[in-house]
DNA sequence: AACTATTTATAAGA
DNA sequence: TTCTTATAAATAGTT
């Protein structure tokens, strides 16, 4: 719909892309708004731009992040038509190799009956919302209050770290000090991971791989090793 | 584009929702592709339909995931910026103004068997650990190294706090724009109350109480009630 | 940012 | 569902 047709094919200039982008991108999502309009769906398109800028649109049944979850969280059968390895995606995500770690003996957890992992969960869930609480105190404001108050935070942090740089330089012979708090916060996270007891359900494997990468990203670290030993 | 212009309101019919579907989701799906094979752009779109079965594009750039995980990991400031922006451009091309939302519908998960519950607490443990990265990104500093990529981290968030500043300086008078972003958060981690389908089971009621208050804290922030237009 | 010649999408009907 | 077709809408190239 043009003076021309367009060959879909990746625009050669840069500054095509860009234009090209720009004009879609408004009619796409437009026309993305309008479909969960009007059958009343769920509906999430993600874009980044050429230029790296993210942009969203869902429709106004459910917001992204549960759509997200709903896709995420589909069945094993629709799942398996995706490609894509979750365990791969992350690795490149966060650029750190897993390793050969026995993920079994640290997932296993004897918890069994429902209201055990119903209380995990909700033991879980306050650990996380006091987490987001630590990391609000870092990222959020949403007012410009709130903004005055984190440019402060920064600020005393940023003078914390730099006061530190300077006791590591003169500590550099030292043996650091231990990384427990981290073992913590894991041992929290970990949870049963109880497949073989359930063996007539369809555990989300992908998912657990996607779990087990993750918490042992921080083995990764060398300083984890030498925590261990204090 | 038909024979007649078709008002953008939910259609009232069960068939008439299923058909306009079809049709729609053909041609959202083909530009979708188009644009991300045009511009060489990550994007993901995901489509439920009204009968739940659901379908998804993704350019030929990332796998889903991958732009899952993009999407998953901005930090909540982008995600604001995003929003102002998406406001205002929804307001000069809608010209609605934005309203209150149902925070019913935020809280709700539709999870009820075990293997649901399960597949939660997985969602929630991966969240739970993304966001200790991210604290981790704050936070620790073991090493010298550490110490100076945290001191570059801090000073650049030092510096998007500042130009976030100058956002909210500018957008005083507007229409505050919605915290989802804390919806969807709470949203991740809540549960379903599923109380009364156990009765047999004590569940904790000490541990429910702190969760509630911790989860509705942000509640008491008269900025929580906004659009969800978004 | 606008304009406009064309192409493309699609609503209704078959 | 699929096709046809009149019409609305999107957009490529231009200004």
């Amino acid at each position: 719909m043009g003076r021309v047709k367009l060959a879909i094919k990746t625009i050669e200039t840069s500054v095509g892309r860009q234009v090209t982008y720009s004009k879609r991108r408004a009619g796409l999502e437009k026309k993305a708004q309008e479909l969960a309009t009007l059958c009343d769906i769920d509906l999430l398109l993600i874009l980044f731009s050429p230029a790296g800028k993210p942009s969203w649109i869902n429709g106004n049944k459910s917001p992204p992040e549960e759509v997200l979850t709903r896709f995420a969280n589909l069945s094993p059968q629709d799942r398996a038509k995706r490609k894509v390895e979750a365990l791969e995606q992350l690795k490149r995500v966060f650029k750190k190799l897993d390793h050969d770690v026995n993920v079994e003996e640290y997932t296993r957890v004897p918890t069994q009956s429902i209201e055990e992992l119903h209380q995990h969960l909700q033991h879980l869930q306050i650990q996380y919302l006091h987490l987001q609480q630590r990391l609000r105190g870092y990222e959020s404001c949403q007012t410009l209050e709130e903004a005055n108050g984190l440019e402060g935070v920064l600020h005393k942090r940023l003078e914390e770290v730099r006061s530190q740089k300077q006791l590591l330089e003169s500590n550099l012979c030292m043996v650091p000090y231990n990384e427990s708090i981290e073992q913590q916060l894991y041992a929290e996270v970990m949870l049963p991971s109880s497949m073989e007891q359930h063996p007539a359900t369809n555990w989300e494997t992908e998912s657990n791989r996607q779990l087990n990468t993750l918490a042992f990203q921080h083995l990764a670290n060398p300083m984890f090793i030498q925590s261990n030993l204090l």
